[in-house]
RNA sequence: AGGGGAAUAGUACAAUGGUAGUGCGGCGGUCUCCAAAACCGUUGAUGGGAGUUCGAUCCUCUCUUCCCCUG
């Protein structure tokens, strides 16, 4: 597999161009691989410029979105298509099948073999998309306390994820099914406090989290999480986000779906049920996706599907941007600033980029 | 024009002669292995005027607006 340290060393050659010294310490450490991130709210546009920055600063697209790792699924999903690339490298777009699992684990772990790659080609990984935790998962290096040596490079089967145990969580969310909510919650009052207090008893999927963190490592949760939220960015890291008025986003997710709808994302949604995909999958619960598959199980009016799918994406995008906000070394590009004028907000990106030694000043 | 009905938060609907509720939306937040997921918090209304009453959103009158029926 494919450790930190071989990581490192693959940095060798890159880290020789950066020649700024290092003046602001800490974030903009030239010793750290380079790494440009562009993230943002759902239909702000953050393909398209990611197009244009790519070719400008030679980099190649890490795709940082949890629906487009999937094939078949690219209506709905907004998946960029090989015309619109222009012959820029997109990875972790299409590695899996829509039945597997996937997870933030998972990403970083993947992610990590994409980036050796780019740093041996000599070229600046821009990482895209708008799961901000994936991001969250690759920049802090975070670790999600697998535990185990186990060689699971091996395991065909993805249900095998490291530090998911399988069987014990059914067996938590059996229990909470019998006995409610707070009986687990009370379980973990028991084994970390601190974690129950913070995680609402309703919050069952981070209660259960937390449980089998400790069953599988007799650590609580909470003592890990203290210790990876001190961790700095691993990597010498320009992470832009798009943003706009809301009303603006609100209104281009309106037409975007209409526009779903229209390229046939209830046809793309039958394909898949065909295949026999269904709304225990995770990539099902993937927005636009859940809602066709209630609409064809005649649950709902397509009318309705629509709007719901229309409303849940509103707060999505919502969430996204509370995201954001929390991140410290964002650097905002508010479209409206640069007068929705593409070539200015890339020209301030990438004086950004030089700024920080992560493209060379000419 | 005549007759009837209705006006409560952005919206849909409750309720009571004495602190006006709920869903949806809007807004804010949490998040370290399902994150396009899951969860939490918060905001905001009795159409205008007059009367009865200790007190009116509720009863009465009037104005305004909307809906239905007749012509």
């Amino acid at each position: 597999m494919f450790s930190d340290k071989d990581r490192v060393e693959n940095m060798d050659s890159r880290i020789k161009k950066c020649g700024i010294p290092d003046k602001t310490a800490g974030m903009h450490d030239c010793r750290k691989p380079p790494m440009v991130i562009l993230s943002g709210p759902t239909a702000v546009g953050k393909t398209k410029l990611s197009i244009a920055l790519a070719r400008a600063a030679d980099g190649e697209i890490i795709s940082a979105d949890s629906c487009q790792v999937y094939r078949c699924m690219d209506i709905g999903s907004a998946k960029i298509t090989s015309g619109e690339m222009e012959g820029i490298p997109h990875h972790m777009i299409n590695i899996l099948d829509p039945w597997e699992e996937f997870s933030a684990a998972l990403f970083k772990e993947k992610c990590l073999q994409c980036l050796s790659g780019i740093y041996e080609r000599e070229h600046i990984p821009i990482v895209v998309g708008g799961t901000g935790f994936y991001v969250q998962a690759l920049l802090r290096d975070i670790d999600f306390g697998s535990g185990d040596e186990a060689d699971h490079s091996e395991t065909p089967a993805s249900q095998d994820i490291p530090g998911k145990n399988g069987a014990y969580r059914a067996w938590l969310e059996e229990l909470a099914k019998q006995e409610g909510a707070a009986r687990l919650h009370s379980m973990l009052g028991d084994i970390d406090p601190v974690s129950a207090r913070s995680i609402h008893q309703n919050n069952q999927k981070r209660v259960i989290r937390a449980l089998e963190f400790f069953h599988l490592t007799g650590e609580p949760i909470s003592r890990h999480n203290e210790r990876e939220r001190e961790k700095e960015p691993a990597y010498n890291a320009c992470y832009f986000v798009l943003n706009d008025q809301r009303e603006r986003i609100y209104e281009k997710i309106g037409m975007r779906v209409d526009e779903m709808l229209r390229q046939g994302l209830v046809a793309e949604v039958e394909r898949l049920r065909e295949m026999g995909c269904h709304r225990g999958m995770v990539s099902m619960q993937g927005l636009g996706y859940k809602e066709i598959l209630a609409y064809l199980e005649g649950e709902l009016s397509l009318e309705e599907a629509v709007e719901t799918i229309k409303r849940d994406t509103r707060h999505f995008a919502k969430r996204q941007l509370t995201w954001f906000r929390r991140e410290k070394e964002v650097i905002w590009l508010n479209k409206d600033e640069f007068e929705y004028d593409e070539d200015r907000i890339l020209k301030f990106m990438l004086e950004e980029m030089r700024t920080r030694g992560i493209l060379e000043t000419s």
